[in-house]
DNA sequence: TGATAATTAGATCGATCGCTATAATAATCC
DNA sequence: GGATTATTATAGCGATCGATCTAATTATCA
């Protein structure tokens, strides 16, 4: 045990409920004293286990990218683009409708539109959707190399293509659209692969 | 001239001012007293001239209607369900990335995820978002019964995944992606129609 | 057991939030 | 010109915002 007095909360679980908070209600729409009274801690302890609003933001949003990174991760290890695209769009459709998480994307409706006070916030959510966007194109580029890409298409361009529906369907399940009305739209959206 | 002190503001321009300000940070993330001095009239003028910050946001929200009922309007002219979804695309691709309006969806980004406070507000867009769906699926629907539409397909999955692209296109925008870029998006989405 | 270190608790900071009460101003109506 | 009506301007309302100060508490270390 450290030396002072010891803590009555439990780092990581107070973090997974601010994540939680913010999922649901944005960066602006969570205040400090809501987080406080769900983390089960007092706003001093929030902030000298935390820092400040931003920093409790940027550490929930690290948690949230252990989602992403197994969904990614799976995703890239396909062996063909069409089979990279469906893992994207069926791992999305998982992540913003899950039961046991709030409805949409964090990275998506955590800060899209803000006020002056939180544009750095907003900045750094929209810098690393087109991060995952890079991502994907250079995964479908090693196919497009290989020739593995139907004729004409362009990896940056399929790479944007997949991430919008996928970003898409965020802000439909936050609409209230049902899991399985977004599977649905992602075989829609596979439908753009040609046949044989 | 009506009875009592002129107005030193013209009612239109200052909602098309409020729009510009909703659009581009949102509900929440645009104040009042922002709203105030943009808008170029004091915040009792504004209360008196609007009601509530909430009623002059559904104002606005009316007067942001009329890009999409255009938008709406001439797609749904088209005669064939092909056509009606380019139109569709195209347009939001305009909409979303227009030099002379903010980045994105006022409908998307107005009020995504929210406090308490903007629950309401945050329902009714949702409830706009989702009847945009509801009126692209009834056209779809006509086509669908004309035996318009390839084989299997649903008018209603259809029109989700048309309106999953544009909200997506719509994020996108909002991250910074260029016209072009939208584009081949559309382009892409567009290649889920089977070759004749 | 006393010094040190870390956390907790309670009170509160200045700033801003959405909103409004009051009164001065500028037009028309009679 | 006086009454009426609507808008303007100034000031400020209570509540909440993010953040912090001070002091009491509870542990380890020497």
């Amino acid at each position: 045990m450290p030396r002072g007095r010891p803590r009555q909360f439990d780092e990581e679980e107070a973090l997974n409920t601010a994540l939680r908070l913010f999922w649901r209600h944005g960066y602006e729409g969570t205040s400090i004293s809501t987080l406080a009274k769900a983390m089960g801690m007092t706003i001093p302890s929030l902030y000298n286990a935390f820092g400040n609003k931003e920093s409790l933001f940027m550490k929930a949003v690290c948690l949230y990218d252990l989602y992403g990174d197994k969904l990614y991760g799976e995703a890239f290890a396909k062996t063909s683009a069409r089979e990279v695209a469906l893992a994207i769009l069926m791992g999305e459709v998982d992540l913003v409708s899950g039961a046991e998480t709030p409805e949409g994307c964090l990275m998506v409706q955590g800060a899209l539109a803000t006020g002056p006070d939180s544009e750095l916030v907003r900045q750094e959510m929209a810098k690393q959707r087109r991060q995952a966007e890079v991502d994907v194109a250079a995964r479908f580029e090693e196919f497009q190399k290989a020739g593995q890409l139907p004729l004409g298409w362009k990896a940056s361009a399929l790479a944007a293509y997949v991430m919008t529906v996928a970003t898409g369907m965020a802000v439909q399940a936050k609409s209230g659209a049902s899991r399985q009305e977004l599977i649905e739209v992602a075989d829609m959206a596979m439908k753009i692969w040609p046949k044989e």
